[in-house]
DNA sequence: TAATAAAAAGATAAATCAGTCCTAAATTAG
DNA sequence: CTAATTTAGGACTGATTTATCTTTTTATTA
């Protein structure tokens, strides 16, 4: 993987909450993810003051998107958890590349990053949920099958 | 980066050693690169098991190249120091992407696997000291004009 | 109002990475 | 043979990431 876990979680987490306005507890989500709880419930709290979540506490509390799915992008989310220079500088770290003196990764990150920022910023969390939708139909229709 | 710190000091100092057969000592490469000795030492250490590097203890001693610059590919530090599958999985972690059920950069970071991994397999540590001498030229062609 | 449920916040582990330090082993020079 | 030099190997420190636990705050409900 690219990026740390944290934005991972950070990333199904968004992509797992309903889109109906209603509330889903840290732990419920946790479970149907297969994500620490504890760990998750702190990554939501970071995703509420990047103001991507919304949260009430107390009975009937929870977690809910604070706009469409679609409306919050992957990049986004890379931002808020990892900083917004995670792809910058030398791919192997060499101090003395630069564009005139250019390592000879170089121009190949380069074009790599142009096209994972560029990627990252037209993918939104809407996508993600089709990806996982569509998942979850096709393992149904195998399981259809089978019978 | 995309890698860590340790690859990075040591792809840096393979670049860095002599290429006529002499030996150089640890703490001396450390010191001409700018990296913490003792730890440059243990990777060192590592890169001599990976069979890039052989060493003499002693006085007289250090390091030098088991083969020629050009013969010791970039990928096959990063593969010696970090593993094979680096680059392997989803970017953003989620455990159902694959090439039936793909994430939307999925085919962005594919392309990316594919084009860093061919970039390291050709590039190697010939290029990076080419790359050295000539920022260290440059550099030296600019004080030269300053008199 | 009292009990309960849930997130917020902070302290505490565990694991990895970056870096240091010390002792042992090997080689050379005198 | 002895002393000096240098790598080998291991233990150790500090920072960051991952993950857990406990306490506090807020809201609901009875």
């Amino acid at each position: 993987m690219l990026f740390t876990t944290a934005t991972g979680y950070a990333l199904r987490a968004l992509a797992g909450l309903p889109e109906d306005g209603s509330f889903c507890l840290a732990k419920d989500l946790a479970a149907r993810l297969g994500i620490p709880g504890p760990y998750l419930a702190k990554i939501l709290q970071g995703l509420v003051q990047a103001d991507m979540l919304e949260s009430v506490r107390g009975p009937k509390g929870g977690f809910r998107l604070t706009r469409p799915a679609h409306r919050i992008t992957v990049g986004e989310v890379v931002v808020a958890l990892e900083g917004a220079d995670t792809l910058e500088g030398c791919i192997m770290g060499f101090p003395t590349c630069s564009g005139d003196h250019p390592c000879p990764l170089h121009e190949a990150w380069g074009a790599v990053k142009t096209q994972i920022s560029s990627s990252m910023t037209e993918a939104t969390i809407r996508d993600l949920q089709l990806m996982d939708l569509k998942h979850l139909k096709d393992a149904k229709g195998h399981a259809a099958v089978k019978p």
